[in-house]
Formats: structure tokens, C-alpha cells, sequence
RNA sequence: GCCGAGAUGGCGGAAUGGUAGACGCCAGAGACUUAAAAUCUCUUGCUGCGUAAAAGCGGCGUGUGGGUUCGAGUCCCACUCUCGGCACCA
């Protein structure tokens, strides 16, 4: 008979509701596990197969745990607050209350199709004033410990979706949402001073078990940089511009710039304001006549200023400023003036919003001053040590001023090298240059002498000189040879003769540009050279000797960048790119920001025993575009009494953004119905932390934020752990037949209910996890589920050949099976867990039967995957509890240590047959026999192995 | 541009430096069937020699080019491409 998954399937599920088989409790005997998937958003369109994959692991996971003997917190929930159920319901034209309680409906019946074993004793959701109450609790705690704070500054405004949003809701510069370029609006805001967590953030990321590319993405999202503040004094043209920008001292007025390169201050040739800078402000909103061109700055800020984020970025980076006339800046290092420009290529909101600008060593600036003919001054030069040619210690160092001159040839595109005839080098033509010697006519003079060409073009430097650093053999000196890479075009062919000693030394070749890169050229700078043929660029942004930068010339350029710094007065700082936390919503559904404004008291929070701040009920809830929440039209609502004074008084009307309520949601499943307290002490003890974590997607938001939430409910004492999630998987997503993604729109979706309806739950479960790697994104294949509906039949036939007796030839390979199973379950490697169980049962099909005990061995450890089958199995075997309440089969090391091994006879690395021999056996034994083996004999054909390598139980390998 | 991950048959993929392609899908042949589906058995990286057909014997093969090693999908160097994240952050 064959397996009929409909009614065993349902039968089970039933089954273990009503015995309520998963409940989750603090056994204080036993270890915890806390299991935790990504909670889902439920929309509107349902659950598609790409949901159920991260719960399946999961589930597999703690089922697995359960067996170990492990109390297992396994729990689910749903996060629903926020735009995307707003939007929904606005659109269905319904509350969004009721559009969330319908789509959590179908959202369980969707999941209670595929056998989970959650606890839903702690179903939570965020929209629940008993859940939201302790979301408002810890908004209120951050306000008393100031890290909450109102902010007025402009900030990102989504005009589709008609509210504020924080940074991390921004893809690029439009928003994440709807796509709608955002636009900058100063509004009243709540702000979280997610910045003081930064470091923190950071350093803890090194104690976290999870994927390096998404600790690397969070550790690029906080973006600390090591840098310096340095003070550029300024010079007036007015005098009485001057005075008035002397400080309250009388000292004078300089600007602060932020550089993470002080060591290339030499190199500053101009000064960079943002627009929105404080003193460009000043300057063009002062009476008095600072600038001599005032109305030109004030037009280019305001023009800046009216500009959308993606208007500037769409420009394609080209470069627009205004100078700032009639005030100079004094480079600190050489003390020269320089001048200053207002520029929306620096942002306000980074560093000091000044910079320093060095051409030479930044694309940006190097744009910047070629677009406004600004000077460029090298100060870093590479260093290229020859590694296979280092300098010997002891020996005299000695300085060479050099060309390497690249000769093009226009007309067939070939580039000219010499083959040095006594040595194996290839190289360009090269030549010193004496002091005071014009580099370019020393160049020309050397390609005659050494190639004859004289008809010859400068196109350009090849970028600025590098130094190249060797041992000199010939001459037992060490050498330091400044480079100067240039650039030349063969106008003609003519060529005057070569004296005899030079060709001697060398044959002339003219090579293409492909084989200039595959061709060893001898030069460090070789390359260099490739590099910058084929960038215009003369920017060289690395590290190396510094040059032009007085006392510190020659000197390592890392090494003295902090000596530069003290040397002008500058500090050491450190920046980070992760910006403060916008988190006020102009919209309806959130949780209300628990304070009230009183006229006389100002922000009062809302008494911790008045909590929570209920939602009210609206007709229209529709967001009102204006900047003000809808919120604010409920007077009933907003009009209350203060709670410090009494007096009249108006409630907050700003809702919290979607991130709130899951940024600590997965405490609250450690104590669901606690009414007093966010989450008791010591149920947070016993289950804290989370220690598998599985989701896909908020690599960075989600994930940013409840860190910094647990570490703020840390240092007030209500977690006890420093990072909420231990170890975190990445699950990879599954994409439609077609290749892309699944939407509506495409119409490619494919719902788990067909699938589960056609081959069943546990087929479904396991081609889920058998279709790769965990965190692989792979394509779905209703081909391919059909595998795993047979081998679901195939398990369901089977049992008809169990018998009391083992077979005792299947016992290494179910030995193994255990071994493997258990090892890939705890390491995500699901897909080789259910290979090796295929395996197994292709070993029982082939004996054609299996001991009962073997069989029951098996079942334990398929049941994580195929719970209803192997629990149904289970039952036919007599067995009165669960399966998935038995213990873990146990595995005997002894029986995997086999005796024999298949060991590989090879012939010059080459397979020439294969014995299997004892473990213990002697080398000479195993050579004797593998030289016995015809192949092996021909292959050796009559020699004497020079060496013979043996690895017992691998491999024998003659080598002739 | 920067950072991260990856590239293996027709497809998804497997492989502590030691028999590359496990396991599954697809495809082909056969069995069962009046027939089809389902199921079962066998074959299946490419290729040369060989044979009536087999057996058998060989060569090539893990994105490209180098290197280390007795031996490289695996380690090292350089490159190409694909995917993901960030992007005027000085």
C-alpha cells in the first residue's frame, strides 16, 4: 500500500496539537536551545515556497536539539506594525487591524500545512497593546538615559510614502520602499542616539558566530575611520571681515578640516566647504562683506540645497563649486595660501564638512582641480621593493633619478621592449638623470642611443614617480631608484644607427598590449605602468615615501602621519559613517511615541504605570502629507492633562518606524505573558541568548538595531548577555523556475499549499533542504521534488522488509549515517544530511531488509526532516510515545574504524588501481603488493621507482 | 570604484591535499501494462582504440594563465566573469 500523506500527515499534526508535544519550558535540569527564525512580516499575498525554507532548518534544528536532550524554545510570531500593512489595507480599503488579523490567519494555516514544531503558547505579535506596551517602555527608558532626543535638522522625506525615514530605509537615495527619490525636510523628530553604540557595535562583532559577509557589511554600515581634525588658519582680504571673524579672544578664525591622510598635507592645495557648512551659513546670510562674492556662493548653496539627493547623484559625479573670493587658507605644513571653494561633493554631515583637498592622492579632488585648473602637488610616491631582490643590510645605499620611457607606436599599436641578450630581462628603455637634467630630453636621448628611433612624440606622465628599491648586485650596493614613467608616441619610423655596444646588449621588440601584460618585465613598476596606460588618472590614492613635504620627505608615509599631525597642531580623531536613528513616523500605524508636550513643563514622558499608550481607533487614518501625523487630528486623543503640572497638554502624534517592535522581540518570547515586566530575570537567564538565529535578507537594519537595543537594555540591567543572537545563518533565497525572482507580478509564484497538497509535507521539507547549500540561492524545480516524494514512498516500502535480527552488513554504513547526520544538522549542511540518508535506505533496499532496532535507529534520524512519516512508521513499530520525544540514536565509534581500507595505487601521480589493504599494514608489504598489480607494472615499464610515497589506508604512489 | 562570496557534467550539487562528479533531477534502453501514468532494472563527464555486441586498454577534464607538491577542484600569485553589500564618508 502506498503512502498516503493527505490523512497521515493531518492525523499527526492533530495529534501533536492536541498533546501539546512542543511546549517549551525552563527545565533547570536540562540545557536550553533557543531557536529563533526572523519573524515574518505578514502580508497580504501570502506565504510563497521561498518562506517556508529558513523554518524548515529551523525546525530540523530544534527537533534535532529536542532529541539531544535539550529544552527547546522554538517559538514564532508575527511583526506587523509599519507602511507595508498600512499601505495594504489602504488599498483594500479596510483598518489595518483587521487586514493583519486576516493575513495572520492564513499565515498560520499556511504554516501549520508543514508539520512546524513551534511553541505557540508564545505567539507575540507587535501590534498587541500587551507587546507594545514594553516597546514604549524601552523608548522611554532611552529617553531617560538621553539617547533618545528631539532633533529638527532636515532629514530624509519620502513624499509617496509621506513620512520621514532613517537612513537605513533609504536604497541609494530613494526610498526602500516605494522607489520614490527622497527629499530633504526639516520636521520636529525623535531621534536615537544610535551612534554611541558604534564602537561597541564594531569591536563585538569579532565575538559573533556568524557569516563574515554580513558582520563586513554591519562593519562598512558603522564605517569608523581613524583620522585627524587639523586647523587651517584664514586670511581675509577685508579688514573688517576680518575682526569680524576673530573669536571672542581675538584669535584668529580657522577652519577645521577632517582627513583620514594627514599624511599627505603637503599636498593640500585648496580647501573644501559643504554647502551646508555653519561658516558658509555665516558668510553668506552676515551683513557684513566677508565675501567678495557673496550673491555667486548663495545662489550655488541654494541651488544645492533644492536639489534631490538623486539630482546630484544623477550628474554622473561631474564636479560643481563656487570659490569663496576674498578669504585664502594657510596650508599649516608649507604655510602657503591657498584657496578655499564651497562644493556639494563634501558633505555636510561627515567629518567637520571642511576638507582639505589633496589632487594628487584623491579621485574626487583630483576631478575637482582639473575641472578648476587648481594646482596638483605630489607628496606620496609607491614604494617597490623587489622581494626576490631585497636590499642587504650593511651595504651602502645609493640614490639613482631615473626614466622608464614606454615607446607607442600609433600606427601598429605596439609597445617597445629590449631582450637583453646576457641576462634573462625584458625590459623598457630606460635611462638616469642627472641633476638638473629635463627628464624628457634625457628620455628622448636615451631611446636614441639605445633603440635609434628619434622621431618622438611626449603624450604624458604615466602618473606621479615611484621608488624602487633593490639590491645591486653588480655594483654590491643597495639602490633606491626614483622613477619617472613616461609616456611617448613614435611620430616616424626614422632611426639613426645604434652604436655597437649598446646592441650588443640588447635585441629591440615591438610587443602589443596583450602581451605586455603577459610578458615578465623586469621593472617593480611594470605593473604600475599597465595600470596607468589605461586610466587618464594621475591620482595615486595608496601609501608609500613621502616627497615635496619638507622634514618628513623620504620617510614612510604611515609611519609619520601622526607626527604631521602633532607637528601642525591637529588631533587624532574618529568618525563613523553610521548616523543617529531617525525614528519618527508621520504615520498611523505604530506604536505612539509615549510623551506629552506641555506648554509649561515641555517633553513630559508618559508615566511608565500609564503605559502603553494605546493606538486609538480612527475613521480615516490615511497619512496627511503635511508633515503631521494623523494622529494629530484625533482631539480627543492628542488633548490631555500634563502629568507634571496638570495643565492642558497635547500627546506626541508620532508613531515609531517598523523597526521598533522587532528590535527585541525575541526577549519577549521568553516570557510572553509577563504583565509587569518586559521579560523576567531569571526566565531571561535561563533561555538568554538566541543561540541559532535564521533568517535572510536585513543584513544590516534589523540586525543593527536590535543589537543596539540589547546592548542598551544590557547596560540598564535587563538582558544579561552583551549581543542578542550567538550564531546567526544566512539563508539563501529560492527563486522561481524561471530563474527570477518570485512576484505577483511576474506571476511565477509557487504556493507551498499546491506542493504540500501534490507530494506532501515531509517531501516538501526535505527537497527544500536537498536542493543545496543552506545559504546558496537556487532555482525551484517541481522536476526535482519528485526525488523526494519517491524517496518518502520508497521509506514507506521499505518498512514491509523489517525484521527482528540485524543485518549486520548494513551496521558500518548506519553507524556512519548517525555520525553524519547529527554533524551536518548542527553545521546547515542539510543537503548532505539527506544525501547520506538516501544513501542508506538505496543499502537497505539492496538487502532487501533491516533489523528492527537498525530500523528504529533510522527513523530517529530522518524524523527531524519527515516528521509525519517516520512518527507514523514509528507507531506501526508498537511504539506508544512520539518519535519525536525518543532520544537521538547513539553511534559506535568502534564499529566506523574499519580495518581495511581501499588504498589508491598511483604511478607518477596517475591512478593505476587500487587494493584494499589493512590499516596496519607494513609500507614494504603494500609496495610488494601494489607492484604486483599488472597495470602498475606496465606503467612502470620496467624502472626502479626513484621515490615511493605511502599513506596507509589512502595511497601508494611510485614516482619514476 | 571599494568590500564580501562564488565559478565542478544537460541541471541542482558532492568531495579532511590522496579513486573528481556522491546523492538527486533530466535523458536513453529494457521490464510490467491492451495502452498510458506510476513503479522496477540497467546506462549516462568528454573522447580515442577495441568489439558483432560486450569485456578490455588509453587520453582529456573542476572559469583562464602561472606556481608549490610525489600528488591540486582543494594551497599560493595574477586575471576573467557572476552574485551580494556599500558607494562623493575625504
Amino acid at each position: 500500500m502506498s503512502y498516503d500523506h493527505k490523512n497521515i500527515e493531518k492525523k499527526w499534526q492533530d495529534s501533536w496539537k492536541e498533546s501539546d508535544l512542543y511546549r517549551a519550558t525552563e527545565d533547570p535540569s536540562k540545557e536550553k536551545k533557543f531557536v529563533l527564525d526572523m519573524f515574518p512580516y505578514p502580508s497580504g499575498e501570502g506565504l510563497h515556497v521561498g518562506h517556508p525554507k529558513g523554518y524548515i532548518a529551523t525546525d530540523i534544528y530544534s527537533r534535532h536539539m529536542r532529541m539531544k536532550g535539550y529544552s527547546v524554545l522554538h517559538p514564532m510570531g508575527w511583526d506587523a506594525f509599519g507602511l507595508p500593512a498600512e499601505n495594504f489595507a489602504l488599498k483594500h480599503k479596510t483598518h489595518p487591524r483587521k487586514a493583519v488579523e486576516t493575513n495572520i490567519a492564513n499565515f498560520k494555516a499556511q504554516l501549520a500545512h508543514l508539520g512546524f514544531d513551534y511553541d505557540w503558547s508564545r505567539e507575540i505579535n507587535t501590534t498587541d497593546p500587551r507587546y507594545y506596551h514594553w516597546t514604549q517602555w524601552i523608548f522611554l527608558k532611552l529617553l531617560e538615559h538621553k539617547l533618545a532626543f528631539q532633533s529638527n535638522e532636515p532629514i530624509n522625506w519620502c513624499p509617496s510614502c509621506m513620512t520621514g525615514l532613517a537612513n537605513e530605509d533609504l536604497d541609494g537615495a530613494v526610498c526602500e520602499r516605494c522607489g520614490t527619490p527622497v527629499e530633504k525636510k526639516a520636521l520636529p523628530q525623535w531621534v536615537l542616539k544610535i551612534t554611541d553604540y558604534a564602537d561597541r557595535m564594531l569591536n563585538d562583532l569579532d565575538t559573533l558566530n556568524w557569516p563574515e559577509h554580513i558582520k563586513e557589511a554591519q562593519r562598512n554600515w558603522i564605517g569608523r575611520s581613524e583620522g585627524a581634525e587639523i586647523d587651517f588658519l584664514l586670511n581675509f582680504k577685508y579688514e573688517v571681515a576680518a575682526n569680524n571673524n576673530r573669536g571672542p579672544n581675538g584669535e584668529r578664525a580657522q577652519l577645521t578640516v577632517f582627513t583620514t591622510r594627514p599624511d599627505t598635507l603637503y599636498g593640500a592645495t585648496y580647501l573644501v566647504l559643504a554647502p551646508e557648512h555653519p561658516w558658509v551659513q555665516l558668510a553668506i546670510d552676515d551683513t557684513h562683506a566677508v565675501l567678495e562674492n557673496k550673491q555667486e556662493v548663495r545662489t550655488y548653496v541654494t541651488s544645492v540645497a533644492t536639489k534631490s539627493e538623486i539630482e546630484r547623484g544623477a550628474e554622473g559625479r561631474e564636479k560643481t563649486g563656487v570659490p569663496l573670493k576674498g578669504v585664502v587658507a594657510i596650508n599649516p605644513a608649507t604655510q602657503e595660501e591657498i584657496p578655499l571653494f564651497v562644493a556639494d561633493y563634501v558633505l555636510g554631515s561627515y567629518g567637520t564638512g571642511a576638507i582639505m583637498a589633496v589632487p594628487a592622492h584623491d579621485e574626487r579632488d583630483y576631478a575637482f582641480a582639473q575641472k578648476f585648473k587648481l594646482p596638483t602637488q605630489e607628496v606620496v610616491i609607491p614604494r617597490l621593493p623587489d622581494a626576490s631582490n631585497p636590499h642587504q643590510s650593511g651595504k651602502e645605499v645609493v640614490y639613482r633619478r631615473a626614466t622608464i620611457n614606454v615607446v607607442h607606436d600609433p600606427k601598429t599599436d605596439r609597445y617597445l621592449i629590449l631582450r637583453w641578450k646576457k641576462q634573462p630581462w625584458i625590459t623598457y628603455v630606460t635611462g638616469g638623470v642627472e641633476e638638473g637634467e629635463d627628464l624628457i630630453e634625457s628620455a628622448k636621448r636615451e631611446i636614441a642611443e639605445e633603440t635609434g628611433y628619434t622621431d618622438l612624440t611626449f603624450v604624458r606622465k604615466l602618473g606621479g614617480d615611484a621608488q624602487a628599491e633593490f639590491y645591486a648586485a653588480h655594483k654590491g650596493v643597495n639602490r633606491i631608484a626614483r622613477n619617472s614613467m613616461l609616456l611617448f608616441e613614435l611620430a616616424s619610423d626614422t632611426r639613426i644607427d645604434v652604436a655597437p655596444e649598446e646592441a650588443a646588449q640588447f635585441d629591440t621588440d615591438w610587443v602589443s598590449r596583450l602581451e605586455l601584460s603577459s610578458i615578465p618585465i623586469q621593472h617593480s613598476e611594470a605593473r604600475l605602468i599597465l595600470d596607468r596606460l589605461d586610466t587618464p588618472s594621475d591620482t595615486y590614492t595608496g601609501t608609500g615615501v613621502l616627497v615635496h613635504s619638507g622634514d618628513f620627505s623620504g620617510r614612510d608615509s604611515e609611519e609619520v602621519k601622526w607626527e604631521i599631525v602633532s607637528a601642525v597642531g591637529g588631533r587624532k580623531v574618529t568618525r563613523y559613517k553610521l548616523r543617529d536613528w531617525v525614528f519618527s513616523r508621520q504615520r498611523y500605524w505604530g506604536e505612539p511615541i509615549p510623551v506629552i508636550h506641555c506648554p509649561t513643563d515641555g517633553v513630559v514622558p508618559v508615566p511608565y504605570e500609564d503605559l502603553p499608550v494605546i493606538l486609538p481607533e480612527v475613521e480615516s487614518y490615511e497619512p496627511t502629507g503635511t508633515g503631521e501625523s494623523p494622529l494629530a487630528t484625533i482631539d480627543e486623543w492628542v488633548n490631555v492633562n500634563c502629568p507634571t503640572c496638570g495643565g492642558p497638554a497635547k500627546r506626541e502624534t508620532n508613531t515609531m518606524p517598523q523597526w521598533a517592535g522587532s528590535s527585541w522581540y525575541y526577549l519577549r518570547f521568553m516570557d510572553p505573558e509577563n504583565t509587569h515586566e518586559l521579560v523576567s530575570g531569571k526566565k531571561e537567564k535561563y533561555w538568554a541568548p538566541v543561540d541559532v538565529y535564521v533568517g535572510g535578507d536585513h543584513a544590516v537594519r534589523h540586525l543593527i538595531y536590535a543589537r543596539f537595543w540589547h546592548k542598551f537594555l544590557y547596560d540598564i540591567g535587563v538582558v544579561s548577555t552583551q549581543e542578542p543572537f550567538k550564531r546567526l545563518e544566512f539563508l539563501g533565497f529560492i527563486l522561481a523556475e524561471d530563474g527570477r525572482k518570485m512576484s505577483k507580478r511576474l506571476g511565477n509564484i509557487i504556493n507551498p499549499d499546491d506542493v504540500v497538497r501534490e507530494y506532501g509535507a515531509d517531501a516538501f521539507r526535505i527537497y527544500e533542504m536537498f536542493m543545496g547549500p543552506f545559504e546558496n540561492t537556487t532555482s525551484w524545480s517541481t522536476a526535482s521534488i519528485k526525488g523526494t516524494a519517491r524517496f518518502i514512498d520508497r521509506l514507506w516500502g521499505v518498512s514491509e522488509c523489517v525484521q527482528d535480527e540485524p543485518v549486520e552488513t548494513l551496521d558500518v554504513l548506519l553507524h556512519e549515517t548517525v555520525r553524519k547526520v547529527a554533524a551536518d544538522i548542527e553545521t546547515f549542511k542539510f543537503n548532505t544530511a539527506v544525501s547520506q540518508m538516501m544513501v542508506f535506505l538505496n543499502a537497505i533496499e539492496k538487502e532487501k531488509r533491516i533489523g528492527k532496532e537498525q530500523w528504529k535507529s533510522f527513523l530517529g534520524v530522518l524524523a527531524p526532516f519527515a516528521p509525519h512519516v517516520t512518527e507514523e512508521l514509528w507507531q506501526k513499530l508498537g511504539e506508544e510515545n512520539s518519535i519525536h520525544l525518543s532520544k537521538w540514536p547513539v553511534y559506535d565509534d568502534s564499529i566506523l574504524k574499519r580495518e581495511e581500507a581501499t588504498v589508491v595505487i598511483q604511478v607518477n601521480g596517475k591512478r593505476r588501481g587500487s587494493l584494499s589493504l589493512s590499516l596496519d599494514i607494513s609500507e614494504a608489504d603494500a609496495v610488494k603488493l601494489a607492484r604486483e598489480i599488472p597495470a602498475v607494472g606496465n606503467a612502470l615499464d620496467g624502472q626502479e621507482p626513484k621515490r615511493t610515497i605511502f599513506v596507509p589506508g589512502k595511497i601508494v604512489n611510485f614516482v619514476v
